[in-house]
DNA sequence: AAGAACTCCTGTTGGC
DNA sequence: TGCCAACAGGAGTTCT
């Protein structure tokens, strides 16, 4: 499920549950995710204190106590579950049946020193955990190629059409890939595009003239990628303070989507009468408005 | 060496 | 109702 807003709002939700308090235990239900579990993860965590939570791309990060970083990828199905945080503004205690989640998928749990537990659940598996140096996180070989955050100054116009000189790919697949901008996924490329009224079909060498310079459909896509991300995020926070009334079920952002999901519906941009359309790229659905996006 | 195809896994949905 | 195919928010690995 998770695209870099999602996370980011994972990450926030899970901040007063994590933060300051130390692993009592954790239970590890299974030998591997995606890869296996890092050796001996359990009894590496116990005792230790997180100090802070950040995020990079699509990977939420743990720093904890004595340098070392716990990095956790969801993948496509994998969610956090909060129940009995006693933090200020909670109750404790009433949480006890948090998720909808199929509990045989609840692969770890985090029993944190203040008595709040987090659970990860992950029916398809595809996400994975790693325990690392904080010095060696950077030079880890699913960091090191990673692109720019699209949020950060280092995403912009020019390094864009740095990397899509000479690519022979149409925008959509340039922009799946996580080492051309970090964090981006199916949902918000086909938003972004619609928005900066770009078809997923176009090539990504449209994004650079000849002389290098970026086009101004670079500078518009850059844009609509910041604007559409940042109000994911906005929106994700919104439905976090439910969480933490309701019944700690850690819930995803409530957005409203131009593209994604609306196949054959119509194309709402102001002055356009298209129907959006649903087409398969690198084995992915792609929508767009073949009248507005080009 | 870039780009496409295949792979991991389970759950849900829609058509017959 | 059951059955089966298609599809799902990711990305590493293997092919051509």
């Amino acid at each position: 499920m998770p695209e870099l807003p999602e996370v980011e709002t994972i990450k926030r939700g899970l901040e007063p549950a994590l933060v300051d308090a130390r692993f009592e235990n954790v239970v590890q239900r299974r030998p591997d995710l995606r890869f296996p579990f890092p050796e001996n993860f359990t009894a590496r965590l116990r005792g230790r204190r997180v100090k802070a939570l950040s995020r990079r791309s699509k990977y939420l990060l743990a720093n904890l106590e004595g340098e070392e970083v716990l990095v956790m990828h969801l993948g496509m199905s994998g969610r956090f579950t909060i129940e009995s945080c006693e933090k200020p503004g909670t109750k404790p205690g009433t949480f006890a049946h948090a998720t909808s989640a199929n509990p045989r998928h609840d692969h770890i749990v985090f029993h944190m020193s203040h008595g709040g537990t987090v659970t990860y659940n992950d029916p398809r598996r595809f996400g994975f955990m790693l325990l690392l140096n904080e010095k060696d996180l950077p030079r880890h070989r699913m960091f090191r190629t990673l692109g720019p955050e699209p949020l950060s100054n280092a995403f912009n116009a020019l390094t864009l059409a740095a990397k899509a000189a000479g690519k022979n790919v149409d925008l959509k697949t340039f922009l799946m890939d996580q080492r051309v901008v970090a964090g981006l996924g199916n949902i918000y490329i086909c938003e972004a595009l619609h928005q900066s009224g770009l078809s997923p079909r176009r090539q990504a060498a449209c994004l650079v003239r000849k002389s290098g310079k970026p086009t101004d459909r670079a500078e518009r896509l850059v844009h609509a990628i910041r604007d559409v991300l940042t109000k994911a995020i906005v929106a994700g926070g919104s439905s976090l303070r439910d969480y933490r009334q309701a019944d700690g079920a850690l819930g995803y952002f409530q957005h409203t989507f131009a593209t994604y999901g609306r196949d054959g519906k119509n194309c709402e941009r102001d002055n356009c009468s298209g129907t959006i359309r649903r087409i398969i790229q690198a084995g992915r659905s792609s929508f767009y408005c073949p009248r507005c996006q080009h």
